[in-house]
DNA sequence: CGATTGTTTGAGTATGGTCAACCCTCGTGG
DNA sequence: CCACGAGGGTTGACCATACTCAAACAATCG
């Protein structure tokens, strides 16, 4: 099990009124002000650290800035299951602070700039910006989605679909986030989270995606993915892509 | 693919003063005049009858009266996956109010009785009641939870743990909303549907499904199954078990 | 009493898992 | 500048879990 601590940073960079998320469309809230005061400050991660820990129960409520996290439940035995990836824009932890105590983890794949917040202030939102709730309700509808198409591709696809599906998903939501500075999407994840996200085994993910890499789909490069070619991704695994609707942040 | 259609009843057999799920827990709502407004009626559906269908943009939101219901997705070439079940308390149909179009589909495991909402309505159950808002936010959460659980399953554990979680995961959950009239609780889902939650073939879990039986776990019979011994099945699959905090309604 | 739907079983196959090396790259320290 | 070690990635051999096919059986319902 790999993950230290984190180390948190005082200093505020950005107010929300020029968050570096901002160039995204459907940022144009008058609740900007609100937001504003409800974030209480930022948190600088490591790459490798844990944010929140199955079983805890923590105060706050994160946005993701900048970086890539994932969330995880473990066996009791040390079975690892990758649940979803988070990247800039998306909250981390609003099932711990809808119900108290935390059913998963969360862990750094890069290092990442978090936005916090307190989770004691989540009712005063509702009361005063109903506008606002209905984002969240909409970001934990989604989120509902992502898991929604990911049993379906644990459960009944192949491992070549499975992976196929995954990259294809994940350099989607790369690129509807404007991660794809350089042209081709890079996906900074290791074989063995790969491995772990698809309920498979390493080695057989390292051959699955050697497949990928032989078929010209995507190549691997320096612990991670480029994707090549994410339409001949989206077909191999039957996957009929993001449905491209409004996206509230915050 | 089974499922007709449903029929609807005009008729309206309980305010929401009455409604029979009132003597659960956490239904003490000052809100409760402003959901019977909410409520446009009832529906009442025939076993296998689909209820929506993927793709489709349904006006309405649903919340289940009595009754079992599965969600499902589908892939191009008829693989299929079950997402979760819903019994009475649940919502169905958030996803698509909030983000237009259905992603999945959901269909009736029995006959069931059905309550009716304008999605229309949702921005102003928001402006005008943000404890309710909360209550569904809440909702989408815990729904979410459920298919971490779920995701952890399928992609780690064995066949039989599966099968054993599944199991006790359903009826922890009947037993939660009080359907143990008679004191087993009975589960009335089909080895087919058990097979498509597990992401299992139909042959093999029904050999996996005997060998609880043979533990003395489970029983099988008349098209459902019954639970013998719940603590073994947890114990078995290494569940923890659902966590027991307050569950608002509608 | 057939028809239908759901469950059971066995035989043979295939997908994916385990074990055990090996290799490459990169960062550190002599 | 090179040796070393650590973390990933790669490969082959062998094994096991789960799948497919096929057939039979049981229960239920007009």
């Amino acid at each position: 099990m790999p993950g230290q601590n984190g180390r948190s940073s005082p200093s505020r960079r950005y107010s929300c009124g020029n968050c570096p998320l901002r160039p995204l469309p459907a940022f144009e809230k008058q609740e900007l002000v609100f937001v504003d005061a409800f974030k209480k400050g930022e948190l600088a991660v490591d790459k490798g650290a844990t944010v929140l820990v199955e079983g805890s129960h923590s105060a706050h409520l994160y946005t993701v800035q900048s970086g890539w996290t994932f969330r995880y439940k473990l066996l009791s035995d040390g079975r690892r299951q990758i649940l979803n990836y988070s990247m800039p824009g998306d909250l981390i932890g609003l099932q711990g602070s809808l119900m108290g105590e935390m059913q998963h983890s969360v862990e750094a794949l890069s290092p990442m700039l978090l936005c916090v917040f307190e989770r004691e202030a989540l009712p005063d939102l509702y009361r005063s910006h109903p506008g606002l709730a209905y984002d969240i309700t909409w970001i934990a509808s989604r989120e509902e989605r992502m898991l929604d198409e990911n049993l379906l591709s644990i459960g009944r696809r192949t491992a070549l679909e499975r992976a196929a599906c995954l990259i294809a998903f994940i350099s989607s939501r790369a690129k509807a986030v404007g991660l794809n500075g350089g042209t081709p999407v890079r996906i900074p994840i290791p074989q063995q989270h790969i491995a772990d996200t698809l309920g498979l085994s390493l080695v057989h993910t390292n051959k699955t995606i050697r497949k990928l890499m032989n078929r010209k789909l995507i190549f691997w490069r320096g612990g991670g993915c480029e994707v090549v070619d994410n339409e001949r991704l989206k077909e191999l695994a039957r996957w009929e892509g993001l449905s491209e609707d409004r996206r509230p942040l915050i």
